[in-house]
DNA sequence: GTCAATTCACATGAAAGAGACCACGGTCTAGTG
DNA sequence: CTAGACCGTGGTCTCTTTCATGTGAATTGACGA
């Protein structure tokens, strides 16, 4: 290392050191899992789930229940609040919080199950013992302990989709096994449709009181933001326009607060970054392309190989100019991307998922249409910018899976 | 011209295999007293 | 005698393959007017 790029360097840590203080009071407000003390026009549902969970302090079991909401309504931060704030009244309740979307808790029965008695403070291997031998544990813990037990289960219709409701059902049963110890169950989700395909009795059981978190307008939003970027900038940095900006657009998407608190602090950062003194509504702008890019290229980064590989051949036929894209054409493009990488070459069937699976992540559009006698197949398309198609090709290339020369793979 | 049957090119499902990982218990080994 | 190394067994997890079945409309071909 140079004296020179040691020097330039400490001046880039300084600077930012001190944009930092004259920047930030507290950084953390912005971020969407902090709780704040106080929340903005939620005070129904603050009253809602504090008076159903009240009968906890007396010993008693509360009702289990539901709550819905799209994402960044405030849920989860709802829930946490108040969990926490009964948790001061009498600290023998014992609040279990589980994202049920982790990857590491979601997949399986035995992981969700794992990571609870885990919560309980027993230690339970990732893996090797018998799932009964898991839950048996589990209620072990339980039991012993004699406390009044609250189970947040957020996002719990990612759970169902992967594993089923059968674990639900033994959990709302969870009761009838237990001498010493009371469970209630809370149960978060964002999809209002979730609880019809559950199974009947899971249902009735699992949402004996509901609570719904509607959308926020754009004027909650706005007071949600000042309210953060009170606690987290100093006086005066942010512009006039700034949040009103933000809020309008989260509004946009489905009164998303944790989408708006993204934003705010995405753009401080530009702002930061780019050595201005105070955060301006151009920042916001670049601050919603960013996210959206970071977004994109971060998910195409951690996806398997294979995926890339199928990726980087939907890519090749794109730039090669070929309209309607085939689950076939894809498939021939992958095989000889899969040769010259030295990759194995999966079956079509399994193609067929992956382009799904990006499908879902909203990187590529996959429509099956019929055209009668020619078969039934995926649509395909790109669904990236000219900036995330850039920076992919990128990632792409680092794993050998493109390469420069367009012209090559055209047909 | 009409209508049902056919046909294509995959989609979609279910089940099972391969190869990881891991815990647990038993056996072996070397170090210690 | 004991701690630690080293198996073998039995369990889960993820990614795949294999086998089976499903599907929607363009096309075909029989049929009747």
């Amino acid at each position: 290392m140079t004296k020179q790029t040691q020097q330039t360097l400490h001046n880039i840590f300084s600077n930012y050191m001190q944009e930092k203080t004259n920047f930030f009071k507290n950084r953390d407000a912005l971020s969407s899992d902090y709780i704040p003390d106080d929340t903005p026009h939620r005070d129904d549902q603050i009253k809602n789930l504090g008076s159903i969970l009240a009968p906890t302090l007396r010993g008693a079991k509360a009702s289990n229940i539901f709550l819905y909401g799209k994402t960044g309504t405030g849920k989860t931060v709802i829930t946490k609040y108040v969990t926490g704030e009964l948790n001061k009244m009498n600290e023998s309740i014992k609040i279990v919080y589980i994202n049920c979307k982790m990857k590491r808790v979601s997949d399986t029965e035995y992981r969700l199950l794992a990571e609870l008695a885990r919560e309980m403070g027993r230690k339970v291997p990732a893996t090797g013992l018998p799932t009964v031998q898991v839950y048996q544990m589990f209620l072990d813990c339980l039991d012993e302990k004699k406390t009044n037990v609250i189970l947040v289960l957020d996002e719990i219709d990612a759970l169902v989709k992967k594993i089923g409701d059968g674990i639900l059902y033994n959990l709302t049963r969870i009761n009838q096994n237990l001498k010493n110890s009371r469970v209630s169950i809370i149960g978060i989700s964002n999809d209002t449709s979730f609880t019809d395909d559950l199974d009947a009795r899971v249902r009735s059981t699992l949402s004996e009181e509901e609570i719904i978190f509607p959308p926020y307008n754009a004027a909650q939003l706005q007071d949600i933001l000042k309210q953060r970027a009170e606690l987290a900038f100093h006086k005066s940095v942010v512009e006039p326009g700034v949040i009103e900006k933000c809020a309008a657009l989260a509004a946009q998407e489905h009164g998303d607060a944790r989408r708006a608190l993204d934003l705010l602090r995405m753009a401080s950062e530009i702002a930061e970054r780019l050595g201005k003194n105070r955060v301006t509504i151009d920042c916001v702008d670049r601050a919603e392309d960013k996210l959206d890019l970071d977004r994109v290229v971060e998910i195409v980064k951690t996806q398997p190989k294979q995926s890339q590989a199928v990726l980087a051949s939907i890519i090749r036929l794109v730039e090669g100019g070929k309209k309607n894209i085939e689950t076939g054409d894809v498939f021939s493009v992958y095989e000889r991307i899969c040769a010259s990488s030295g990759l194995k070459v999966l079956t079509q069937r399994r193609v067929s998922d992956l382009v799904a699976e990006l499908d879902m992540l909203g990187i590529i559009n996959a429509k099956v249409v019929s055209k009668g006698r020619y078969g039934r197949t995926k649509e395909i398309r790109l669904q990236l910018g000219k900036r995330a198609l850039e920076r992919i090709r990128g990632v792409l290339k680092e794993n050998y899976l493109i390469r420069d020369s367009i012209m090559e793979g055209a047909k």
